[in-house]
DNA sequence: CACGTTCCGATACGCTCGCATCGCTTCGGG
DNA sequence: CCCGAAGCGATGCGAGCGTATCGGAACGTG
């Protein structure tokens, strides 16, 4: 077995130029050509690494997925001495990419979910990912808001009891739609990120505050 | 000038040809060709009608925007006799687009939404459309909240008023973003419209009722 | 009744795309 | 030692894109 390269590094390579070039003009605007020109390898390497153009994507966007899901379990272990309450609020600004540094993810992300509408496969993913927050969401919302006690059914799937936010998977779905919304609006330069973000914290105060 | 034809009724024909493609394959699926065949003109038609395709898609994205304003509105003209609070769930259920029969329309504009965040006419078009649904939504929260001259009697000025009372700009910021975000979280199969609309009508019923 | 202006549909063109292919280089193993 | 399998970069190919162009049909007008 001659000549062995480490495949799994340069997939990740290429993903990372997959998302630049999506930062820069959007899904369709990632070629072949252009990828394999901004990750400094041929255009033969990435059509080895990657058997058609979908494949690509997909890896790209799971390989997204996962940093932002990273993300946010470190932001919860880093700061596991604060209350639940708080954990939730840097957990939700960590999803939210409403900080500079994060406006290429969140394009990218967008450009994925408009693509995923009407791509099976990219929807997958994107639901896998989406239904991963929402356990952990709900989770940290009947923490914050359980100082009640009464722990919550560990599998079960949330019968809607009562209404509005006592419920902590409909708190959490509303968490996570809201996000993503305030993310699309701060794109599109309808929202500043400020506004965003205080709009974030509105909503996250209300949820057991009043 | 000899043979006129109606170019506004079929600049609509068009965008509309553009909306059942966008709906079917994404808006990288929207030709030229495409939508000609569609719209069942020739494609010398399409492009007498607009100069450029981007063009095209401006038109077709200020159209779409202008049925969804139109339907708000009409929910809102057309049930006058209920209370603000009523006609607010209407008028966020009408721009939230989840029943099915708006699919497309759905579809459509989270196609649109993520071409605008590298496509700077479009998320100016947007914006415009934010802004006045903004508008029309803060009023709708002020009424709702605060004492209005409406059907409903005085229910206490002051009483535990939700946290949407306090600023209602804020809140309606807040209703936007998550019909928005809903949205899209219904296209990628990842909430059902049912489970959607309950999280609408939670949130709402804790504007105000807490 | 021609005439010319204006609109129309079809076709041509240049370009770029994703994908397939082809020599060449580089190693491990018999 | 050298042979063959595996990695590599470059190039070719067919298709589809947006746009430009062109001959002919339609209709008010002198």
């Amino acid at each position: 077995m001659p000549k062995q390269v480490d495949h799994e590094s340069r997939r990740r390579q290429i993903a990372e130029a997959v998302c630049r070039l999506a930062d820069e003009s959007g899904l369709e605007g990632v070629t072949l050509r252009d990828v394999a020109a901004r990750a400094e390898v041929s255009m033969g390497a990435v059509q080895r690494c990657f058997r058609t153009k979908e494949e690509m994507l997909v890896f790209a966007l799971t390989y997204i997925g996962e940093r932002i899901a990273a993300r946010v379990t470190t932001r919860l272990v880093e700061s596991p001495a604060q209350s639940a309450r708080t954990a939730l609020g840097h957990a939700t600004t960590e999803i939210a990419l409403l900080r500079e540094e994060h406006r290429a993810e969140a394009r990218v992300w967008l450009a994925f979910l408009a693509q995923a509408a009407v791509s099976p496969p990219l929807a997958e993913i994107l639901r896998s990912n989406y239904a991963s927050l929402q356990t952990v969401f709900t989770r940290l919302i009947a923490e914050a808001g359980g100082d009640t006690g009464g722990t919550e059914g560990a599998d079960g799937t949330g019968a809607a009891r009562g209404k509005g936010s006592h419920d902590p998977e409909c708190a959490a779905r509303t968490l996570l739609a809201l996000a993503d919304g305030l993310t699309a609006h701060v794109l599109i330069g309808h929202l500043s990120p400020d506004t965003a973000l205080a709009v974030l914290d509105a909503h996250l105060g209300g949820l057991w505050g009043e």
